[in-house]
DNA sequence: GTCTATATCTGGATAGAC
DNA sequence: GTCTATCCAGATATAGAC
């Protein structure tokens, strides 16, 4: 799959994000009128996510907010009620879109070949549309409320359970060698993570994210699949 | 090289770190005598990596840093004169190290495939000598000053740099096949970085640091030298 | 050299006008 | 719903005794 049919499949746009959000926590926001509401939520986080990126969610003080999101400090405090919360916020946001996207976009492939390449695909583009949210969760993890913390961890064990889990299957039948299902899983999701984390580094090389996830496909196939010689036919290539 | 013999040639004590740091910077810091100096900056910057890396530095406040370093609040300016600086500090001692151990261990290593191994070990036990340092330079190199940060650049060019070069000499010598070099580094320090980034997950699973690196080595080779069916022998393990 | 006490300021949060 | 003005806790940094 393309990256631009992946964009087109999941459709995730800013609005439609914090849309869900407001319909979900209605109670807690201040503001009654939808659109108005999510039309400044779409400010908010964008300003939050911008200026946390930069230099750290800590650093970022509600007046640099208000002055980027262009909305007064009382305003603020009437999405969120303290600055933890507006972190728990956007932190939740990742976790389900990361969640649903896995879930309908691997379910139907079971050849654990494919879906290893499928699941190093959609992992990227998904963290490719979601950049900005990815690299905050990953930064911000440490600063997170007890809850949040325990669904932070949750989210890990989930995408590495699902590498795991592929692996495994694939051992079982023979297509991928003997080798340690749990360490392999944790050294793909460093070189998936490392493309949200050093993005400037790769655009700055002007590497896409199919280049990239190519390489990615390649150098962990080549490892699970060493010494086995198998043509590109052979392997499922198309 | 096993771990232990590393740490045997290394012979990298925080002692020695901050005797160099306290030589190199006498006229900054207030106190005069070494011995009382250096014995307080190694209580400091314990505490500091400590305590930054539980909940970030700019969480961190001094009194924290006071309490858990056993000197008061006055004391501590005896040694910097601003958060910042204090920051600094511990940047720059990481990136001195680094630089020094790898021009001393990889010098004399000719064979791109023996010295792409080497490199991958000497990292790796390196962070793991130093991984609080690791962790604190990786998570907080955003909040670096301007001069700081142009080093933080330097180290970062320098070790990829490493893995580029090795990569390229074993093309020319027909030892690798054709990939792009920088993609394949930069993917080689992602799995590099993740041992001290995410060192609790890799201690609660039990894996050591020289497992991993083998699994590191495995892998990387593996992406190398695809479809070469060579034996371990021929690669030249022992 | 190190401590306690304190000056000064920054930043999160709220009250109340519009 | 949004703004301005303000409160106040808590942080950095310093002064001066020991």
């Amino acid at each position: 799959m393309t990256f631009d049919a992946f964009k087109g499949l999941v459709n995730i746009s800013n609005e439609d994000i914090w849309r869900d959000f407001y319909r979900q926590n209605k109670d807690k926001i201040k503001v009654k009128k939808e659109d108005v509401a999510v039309r400044n939520l779409v400010k908010i986080s964008s300003a939050a996510l911008s200026i946390s990126n930069r230099k750290g969610f800590s650093l970022m003080t509600l007046r640099d907010l208000s002055v980027e999101s262009g909305l007064s400090m009382g305003a603020l405090y009437s999405y969120f009620s303290s600055k933890d919360e507006l972190l728990d916020m956007i932190q939740q946001q990742r976790m389900t879109a990361i969640i649903k996207v896995f879930s309908t976009h691997l379910s139907g492939i079971d050849n654990p070949a494919q879906r290893l390449r499928s699941a190093i695909q959609i992992h990227l583009y998904l963290s490719e549309v979601m950049q900005p949210w990815f690299y905050f969760s990953y930064m911000e993890a440490k600063n997170l409320g007890k809850d949040d913390r325990k669904k932070a961890i949750e989210a890990e064990i989930f995408t590495e359970g699902i590498f795991i889990d592929i692996i495994e299957q694939g051992q079982k039948k023979s297509l991928f060698r003997n080798v340690d299902p749990k360490t392999t899983a944790a050294i793909i999701k460093a070189m998936l993570q490392d493309w949200y984390l050093k993005r400037w580094k790769y655009e700055s090389r002007n590497v896409s994210v199919e280049e990239y996830s190519e390489v990615v496909i390649d150098f962990v196939e080549s490892y699970l699949m060493a010494r086995n010689n198998q043509t590109q036919e052979e392997k499922g290539w198309t």
